[in-house]
RNA sequence: GUGGGCGUAGCUCAGUUGGUAGAGCACUGGAUUGUGACUCCAGAGGUCGCGGGUUCAAACCCCGUCGCUCACCCCA
């Protein structure tokens, strides 16, 4: 192969894919905006400081894996590791959260520098969405809502399974914290390595260990719940009651915890059992101090990110599919400017065609053969016997024993017109 | 960042104890000079990931490196 590569972890989505992508995309637009969100589209490359700010310094997101340079002039950049801060930094700069209610929806590549496996790259994917100055326990319902419908509407309801918790406010997890540490530090020999820097670190992660020793040792841990202040407790209470009310199947587990430090009282979180280790396909929660830690009047928000890598798996495997094929191709033996003349009066005549030529030329079996291979529905033939009569030939390709039609060049553009609105839709 | 598996034609892969490479699919052309799919024939296509070492000789053995993949970790 060439010695040119791509970035390790940084893959093309090459054409073959992109229709996939496209269709999943224009799905989630559609359900973004019939709820009442906007798109917002911000830069990839932000000032670190918006990050580590946002996010968390003791956080493996911006300990080890931003994507972080210095600029030219000095200045320390970082290419996204996700959308949430940047959204917040930009609804400052330009004073959207002066009305209440802001909604807004965005998509685009993220950046970490971790070791690519199943579901997790270096460059990929999300959606995401973010409310800002809702302290209502209703938003939060509405928010996962929206994500609900997006999975009923690409079939994968059975997939994935809802699971929520409550982090409580900022004092609130404060004194849980030290609860935690007091418990934890007699038996700090017992917990596993990654756990015991936690400790020193950010203690509520501890509960995300996978180690068995460990986990067992959390089972006997106090719970944040009983720690809640009676605000953050009243509205977790809300959005269980009318998720319930609402029909809308959850488990809430203790144990969930964020891993960005912006969050607090309900974080939610999809997962599967499909994608291997990488088993979460959309999570989120509540930031009601985020927009302050981040130098603006203080507003609460919520939001939640979809990997649509991960998303794309499961759609896959649940028989999505895609390609966007040419509804005609035109085979042709007359002059190439006779040929493109046609082609572009089709195109302006015949509204949303889909037209391929035959531009490689050849023989008319070569250029059937392409005809074939391109998925089109129709081949067009254009000789010197139809330039001669003003006439053009219609072939389906897809519907075995039909005989092909002569037609008159000028009947071209509505007979065209009739046969693609009754093909289904790529 | 740590470990396991793997890199041979565009794709999926074979390659016996080291003797300078093969199949299927795809591609190109042909099978009565205006018609695709099925069939048959022919052709093209690879410095065997890259670099070094051992050897008369390396796709095969050794070292390094890059990448893919799975898990740890982390997270969407």
């Amino acid at each position: 192969m060439n010695n040119i590569q791509s970035i390790r972890g940084m893959h093309d989505i090459l054409p073959e894919r992109t229709p996939l992508w496209r269709e999943v995309e224009a799905r989630l637009s559609a359900i973004f905006a019939s709820y009442d969100f906007h798109e917002i589209r911000i830069p990839l490359v932000e000032q670190a400081e918006v990050f580590t700010r946002a996010i968390g310094q003791a956080t493996d997101v911006v300990e080890k894996e931003m994507y972080a340079f210095a600029d030219r002039n000095g200045d320390m950049l970082s290419l996204r590791p996700e959308g949430t801060a940047g959204v917040v930094r930009a609804a400052i700069q330009h004073g959207l959260l002066h009305t209440p209610g802001l909604k807004v929806w965005y998509q685009g590549p993220m950046f970490r520098h971790e070791r690519p496996q199943k579901g997790r790259q270096r460059q990929f994917h999300q959606f995401g969405a973010e409310v800002f100055g809702l302290e209502q326990p209703i938003a939060d319902v509405e928010l996962i809502l929206m994500v609900e419908r997006i999975w009923a509407e690409l079939g994968l309801s059975a997939s994935v399974r809802l699971e929520i918790n409550t982090l409580g406010d900022r004092e609130d997890r404060a004194r849980y914290r030290q609860q935690l540490v007091d418990y934890l530090s007699p038996h700090r020999d017992a917990l596993d390595t990654d756990s015991q820097r936690r400790l020193e670190t950010n203690p509520l992660r501890i509960f995300d260990s996978k180690h068995p020793e460990t986990q067992a040792l959390m089972q006997g841990a106090p719970r944040l719940a009983d720690a809640l202040g009676d605000d953050a407790r009243a509205h977790f209470q809300t959005v269980c009651q009318v998720l319930d009310a609402l029909g809308v199947a959850y488990t809430v587990n203790p144990g969930l915890v964020r891993g960005l430090d912006y969050y607090c009282r309900t974080v939610f979180e999809w997962v599967t059992d499909e994608l291997g280790a990488q088993g979460t396909v959309c999570a989120g929660g509540r930031y009601d101090e985020l927009v302050a830690i981040q130098g603006g009047k203080p507003t609460p928000g919520i939001g939640f990110a979809l990997g649509v890598e991960r998303l794309l798996a499961l759609a896959e495997a649940a028989g999505l599919a895609c390609r966007q094929a040419p509804q005609v191709y035109l085979v042709s033996q007359v002059k190439p400017e006779i040929m493109m003349a046609l082609a572009e009066r089709l195109r302006d005549q015949v509204p949303g065609l889909r037209l391929a030529t035959s531009l490689a030329g050849g023989s008319f079996k070569a250029q059937f053969k392409r005809a074939d291979r391109s998925g089109a529905a129709f081949a067009l033939v254009l000789g010197e016997d139809e330039l001669n009569e003003g006439s053009v030939q219609i072939k389906p390709l897809r519907e075995p024993g039909a005989g092909q039609e002569t037609i008159e060049i000028d009947q071209l553009p509505s007979k065209l017109t009739a046969l693609i609105s009754v093909l289904a839709d790529d």
